[in-house]
DNA sequence: ATTTAAGCGAGACGGTACGTCATGTCTTGTG
DNA sequence: CACAAGACATGACGTACCGTCTCGCTTAAAT
């Protein structure tokens, strides 16, 4: 078998009113062998997060997103193959770490935990946390990370009300998660309906009142 | 110009009912005249119902109600221009009478209003309810609206708290909203999480504690 | 039913970076009702037929024919739902129309008709005749097409064969397509192989003489 | 950055022999050093020849191409930068060897050519054959081959009409590739318009006819 | 004997185009 | 003038290939 047929030679493209214009080929990120590229999915991430940010969840278009970290769809398919694959890994990098303090008194406890919250929700925090309560009712996936986080904070809420039940501040048979869902539920239902501003001291001495 | 070449081939469409359903092509609505026509407007409503049952709200197209409807999108798109306005009236006509009852025991009260409620949602009324969260997060309307509901629910069981209250049921000073909106929103997380089927009366029977 | 939830408002959408550029929405064409718009018919062939004048059939692409017509993508496939579909349509506007001399001598005859095609295909004719042979090779629809057109020509032609046999030119049990049919291959040969430009009147002589 | 909300929906694919052949995962091929392995060029020629003959040129994808031979792209466009040079490739390989005989009779010797060369398109190699016609249209270096090819079969079927003129079975003033090249032509022309079924020994005929 | 250099399978990457779908606007013809 | 019908420009969808790239490896030739 000989080369008779091996030429070497790529057809120069005419720059073209036709072909969707590729830009100008800087600093174009490129493959870093047969893995993921960290840089890639930082820069999807980051260019989703900006998107959620300022438009919602209605507004993360997966190609503005690609076209944004200048990514090529195919990529983002990839690795978040849903819309709620990919909201649901931007809202894991900005995940906040809820501190839960321990000062005697349940009523003190509980209002850190409830402003410290509603602190972190008024961020971008709370437009993400909404964007994932909407995209659950769509997407099963989301659904079941949402109600995992649910789950996670509550446990977490539950070691304050335990200790009070320990200490005698609520009955000793009632359950430890009853009132830390509740306070939970006031509080998302206040995010969904705009209302983090409204003041919540209130419920939580109800909460906090032994019986 | 000719057509000779024009020969169209079409893939064969999946059999669904709102995709290409002819159906029966006699009785068509007519304008009658210079005003609304209400047939018209009951098809476009009951065939969006239907639409969101099957399939939820994420699969809520407007060709397809329009199609459904046998209605011109033109006149869907004049009564109601977003998805939001159309879900908001679909829900007004199936919207819940809830009672709330007066046994003289704000237990019984609470949780016969919140089995109530609860029965209601595991119809289609809580789909739709999730809907109208979930679209909130996006249509500013649909967020006004929502917020409009949960203060018309909210009062409407603060009758049944400050009932209690002036019983002595609960704590003179304590604004009778409060355990109102604490009922309410668990009942909304309960709804969100696909909770709903787990038990209340611990709860209710914190929140009817009187101190 | 009440119009509680009729409000006409349209989200503004603030200009953009990810959403597509909408360029300026100058004079854009528009539906003209319920059946087709010539000018869209108008706009789109006339792309088409530019860009393969341009850069060939392998050129050709359905989106950048709809970039240039300023039409949508749906447009285009509801009426030309392949690419051969559509370089048909544009073929038969260009179609060249032969005309077929009488002139007494098989051989002028057959030269004029050589000679005409020739100088007809050395303009865009020719790129676009070898852009359907090319197509053909995948799209059995242009199969089918350029086979009609070869007989048409041919039958054409064979009018001059056939005087000439009736003349005593060539025998009179020749089939008279028989020197048709080889002249029209010659010449088809010849555009395939960029030919054009050598001589064949040595060839069109061994045709015309009679045996 | 975990990978915890990492998760893959893959849709089932079709079951298509390229699009994703596992296979036998043993003996894999590997480099023979610095220079080309033999193997290789082998499998990709293989698998090249098997998707045209499956599927046509149009359906032939360097992808494909490089998943059937298990070889890795950039094997691939190292030796066959372009589609058309690796048709070529695959043409080189299974490209016919004519043989032109000498019955002494020149309508006899150009119907066994004729039948050959049909009864050889009448397999795969017609549609290779028309695969590079196609090609032709876009690629040059391809359009350069087939005129090179045609050349050589215009070449050795001269041999044939040579003979014959020098036997004073045509015309001694006659270039003998006329002949050659007008049954060429018509065996071209009757391959792309799917006729080679069609009878051709009139056509013949009066290609061997003297005066 | 060790270094160097290339071939090789693998597959991620930035892209472009595909063909389909829904959007919201429009213009018709009918009643 | 409301209405059905449906064409239209727009743009997102998710998929498929393109041609380039880097990786980690294998082997043979050069040192």
């Amino acid at each position: 078998m000989n080369d008779t047929f091996r030429f070497v030679k790529r057809k120069i493209m005419s720059a073209d009113t036709d072909t969707q214009a590729p830009a100008e080929p800087n600093d174009t990120r490129h493959s870093i062998g047969a893995r993921k590229n960290p840089e890639t999915e930082a820069a999807i991430l980051d260019a989703a997060a900006e998107i959620i940010a300022e438009k919602g969840i209605g507004g993360l278009r997966m190609e503005a997103v690609a076209r944004r970290a200048k990514a090529g769809k195919a990529t983002l398919y990839r690795w978040w193959p849903t819309r709620g694959a990919l909201l649901l890994a931007v809202y894991q990098r900005k995940k906040p770490h809820m501190t839960y303090r321990d000062t005697g008194s349940l009523y003190q406890d509980l209002l850190h935990f409830a402003n410290d919250l509603i602190t972190v929700w008024k961020g971008d925090n709370g437009l993400f946390f909404k964007a994932i309560i909407a995209e659950a009712e769509s997407d099963p996936d989301v659904t079941d990370k949402l109600r995992e986080y649910h789950a996670e904070r509550l446990e977490a809420l539950c070691a304050v009300t335990r200790r009070a039940r320990d200490r005698g501040d609520i009955p000793a048979d009632e359950d430890p998660t009853i009132r830390a869902e509740m306070l939970i539920s006031l509080l998302w239902q206040r995010l969904i309906n705009n209302r983090l501003d409204e003041k919540i001291d209130g419920h939580v001495r109800m909460l906090a009142n032994s019986d």
